[in-house]
DNA sequence: ACCTGAACACCGTTCAAGT
DNA sequence: ACCTGAACACCGTTCAAGT
């Protein structure tokens, strides 16, 4: 009875899965792989699963629930090789920093929702038990390490979020800012026009090894009471 | 003829104003005011201004250009006295970035559009120009403080940022990240429970000063090439 | 318990047509 | 040039009803 209740369902119809909260998760996952987490919404992914928006509620609370359990899913794949290998402590961070960041450039809408819904799952924890073992390694003292992690991934999912929204190929938001800086009057902004290119010098990757230094610099030599 | 064609309209109908870009950013900070960013849509502002949503597009070019005027707009209050008052430069600094904090605090949503809107306007611009004076007061070497204020102004919108989508009055979002680092196994994630509360602990603001001299520190001990 | 259709209350943006 | 109605192609979420 079983094999001859599916009639013509070989390959033409895989047989509809049963609904699941994993399986609309990998689901949602693989919609914005292909199209942008803005495509990733209920509606959509009812009917890539082929049932009505209603039904997922039975899994998810609410979109941004949603969202939240894609980038958890997502944080298991950043490489925190780095953490356990005894090399240098800065260099360590740097590396599992890098991973981090263009898992999330490539991705910037998720940043953007990291930033808004923190995340609280296994791989974030991990991440951050990664990053809390190499400050250590570096002899940061625990308060100071506890408040500067934070900084530290805020700051690499800031970035990546900045690329958000930019379907932009051409850089035309870019533009504005970088005329906006030339086209300043030296009488009313002299910084800025003091400074000029050099506030956007850089390419994105040397201006993220100079800003982890700075930070852990920062971390390191900066006592959490004011004395 | 123009006092007499006005027949009705002395109280009752406000005389319906012309359409201008002013006229639309205007009601756009108020409605965003009172119902938040969330409710400032080309739809919503359009039945604001007694007209159809189709003729806001000759004015603004998308609902993403509206968020970036609004948040230029807004940025005019953030109080600059600091930068020329001749005080200690860091606590000039400070006290900058704290009225930055508080006005985007209040409103996180524009907080959140602005990590990925860069603004360029004129009120940004000054913004960044009253931070440049005192990292200059403050001996920062120029290429470094290019850089740093970049990051200062980063982390304080991010900062902001976080409390978007937070109607959230009993912080259940917190809870989590509260409960997750709590019940974290000391076998798979050590230096999470080692720290255990420290990670969470202290205000907003004492968190937001010490970030604020942490950076000031790293932005000033360190050089921009690698030596 | 799980799943569904249908409904409610919205969106952004474009376009042909008017003034 | 500016303004508009109407349309296109969507949203999130809830709820009563079914299985």
């Amino acid at each position: 009875m079983t094999a001859r209740s599916e009639p013509v369902s070989r390959r033409e119809r895989p047989a509809k899965p049963a609904l699941t909260r994993s399986g609309i998760i990998a689901t949602a996952v693989r919609v914005m792989r292909a199209e942008g987490l803005q495509r990733v919404t209920m509606r959509r992914l009812a009917k890539e699963l082929d049932t009505g928006p209603a039904s997922l509620y039975v899994y998810v609370a609410n979109t941004t629930e949603l969202h939240g359990a894609i980038l958890d899913e997502l944080l298991g794949e950043v490489d925190l090789a780095a953490a356990g290998a005894g090399g240098d402590w800065r260099e360590g961070i740097e590396a599992v920093l890098a991973s981090y960041t263009h898992l999330l450039v490539q991705l910037p809408s998720l940043a953007q929702s990291a930033l808004v819904a923190r995340p609280s799952g296994t791989n974030y924890l991990n991440l951050l038990d990664a990053l809390l073992a190499l400050l250590k390694q570096g002899g940061v003292p625990d308060d100071q390490a506890a408040w500067g992690v934070d900084t530290l991934l805020q700051v690499a999912t800031a970035s990546a979020a900045e690329h958000a929204g930019e379907d932009d190929t051409d850089g035309t938001e870019w533009k504005a800012v970088a005329a906006a800086v030339e086209n300043a009057s030296a009488d009313q902004l002299p910084h800025v026009t003091a400074l000029g290119s050099e506030l956007l010098s850089g390419s994105p990757e040397t201006r993220r090894k100079w800003t982890t230094r700075m930070l852990l610099n920062g971390i390191l030599h900066t006592p959490r009471d004011t004395s």
